[in-house]
DNA sequence: TAGTGGTCTAGACCACGAC
DNA sequence: TCGTGGTCTAGACCACTAC
């Protein structure tokens, strides 16, 4: 049996109206009917009910009291608006970073950037992926606020599916380690503001970049 | 019947159940089992699931997969975070605000606060408190961005309780309203600096004021 | 005053942990 | 292997909407 197995029915229901909704399958507005999804998915009404809650959490889906569920829509406003989130919470996470690292936190942060840089060429796509994340957790985790960075990862999951390969490109990889590279050389100087400033245009960048792409699809094809 | 009946029975069981965790009746760690929980509180499982779900959003409750539910510690870690999230929620906001009100804007907040002044005698609790939600909720609408301001709602709900109205006591009060004033001032002449200066001390002062009463409680009594 | 569909109930099913 | 308790199913109940 395929991975599309493990989990529980709600998990995997999330994840594929996650999918359908990020991927305009599932067009803004569109009512979400239980019992009609329950069919679909091959499941019954709570674990549908469950995925729905948790996507709300996520803010694709929005539901109301004996009225129902319907789907967010996914455009430039929402996402300026999950970024703007992002941009915020990483400044804070630099900073914080930068004001704790100790010669140990940074030596792991150079480590895992050595290795991100030691798969530039496009087919280390998925190596660089996981280095990104590990990069971006190390920091988080020397900031100390789980609270915040479960905001990060709930919106994450959201931003991962719309960027899609895209901020992984060789070329974005290039940029992406230089802006890494500086961030690193922030924190090991214990230069709060500098590490604000760093991490808050790194997100910016990101953010651009996505707008810029979802304009054009939408003009383009 | 009284005011408890309303909503439907997953809002309830949330109710209770957060009010409870708050008020250190459910000890943190504890086990909250579905099956007793939707006896004690007279009604069956999904409503529990639906509830607990919701509360751990709030930050309030962790689940695990096929293992259950627990209560997360309410103290002064926890505390921390939720405010260091506010406070850059709140900085957000006031900068926004600072760079898009128009006179009109300027004017209403001026109104709110006027009313809000007019209540500083200890009676006028009540009115202070809902003028006070009206005069953040007026800021947080020239920001524009409403999944931030629906963190900040969630996290609004805990601190509300935990804050009971200590916050609004007269002398407090005195000091809000300077801050607000403050606030105002800085966002007519359009400084988005010291509108985030001081929407943030704003926030740091509440957070110093209840890991305070916090600690002298866990001492005292 | 139906009809639609969200909400809730009772109980079966089954993952996990203890022995 | 067994017990506990989380997860899921089928269907009843009832709030909302349109007529």
């Amino acid at each position: 049996m395929g991975e599309s197995e493990r989990g529980t029915h709600a998990q995997r229901i999330r994840e594929r109206l996650r999918a359908d909704i990020l991927k305009g399958r599932l067009p803004m507005g569109a009512r979400l009917k239980i019992v009609e999804l329950a069919r679909q998915y091959d499941s019954s009404q709570m674990p549908v009910r469950e995925a729905l809650l948790q996507l709300q959490g996520e803010g694709l889906v929005r539901i109301s009291p004996h009225k129902g569920a319907e789907v967010r829509a996914v455009d430039e406003r929402f996402v300026r608006n999950i970024y703007d989130i992002r941009e915020i919470l990483e400044v804070f996470f630099a900073r914080r970073a930068a004001s704790v690292a100790t010669p140990r936190d940074v030596a792991e942060l150079e480590a895992i950037e050595d290795t991100y840089e030691r798969h530039l060429e496009p087919r280390g796509i998925a190596q660089r992926i996981r280095l990104n994340l590990r990069f971006h957790n190390s920091i988080y985790r020397l900031a100390g606020n789980e609270d915040a960075l479960e905001i990060i990862d709930k919106h994450a999951v959201v931003t991962r599916l719309l960027t899609r390969k895209h901020n992984h490109s060789p070329e974005r990889a290039r940029q992406i380690a230089e802006q890494h590279r500086a961030l690193i050389a922030a924190i090991a100087a214990h230069d709060v503001e500098a590490a604000g400033e760093i991490a808050g245009r790194h997100m910016r960048d990101a953010s651009d970049a996505l707008v810029e792409r979802m304009r054009s699809e939408a003009s383009g094809g």
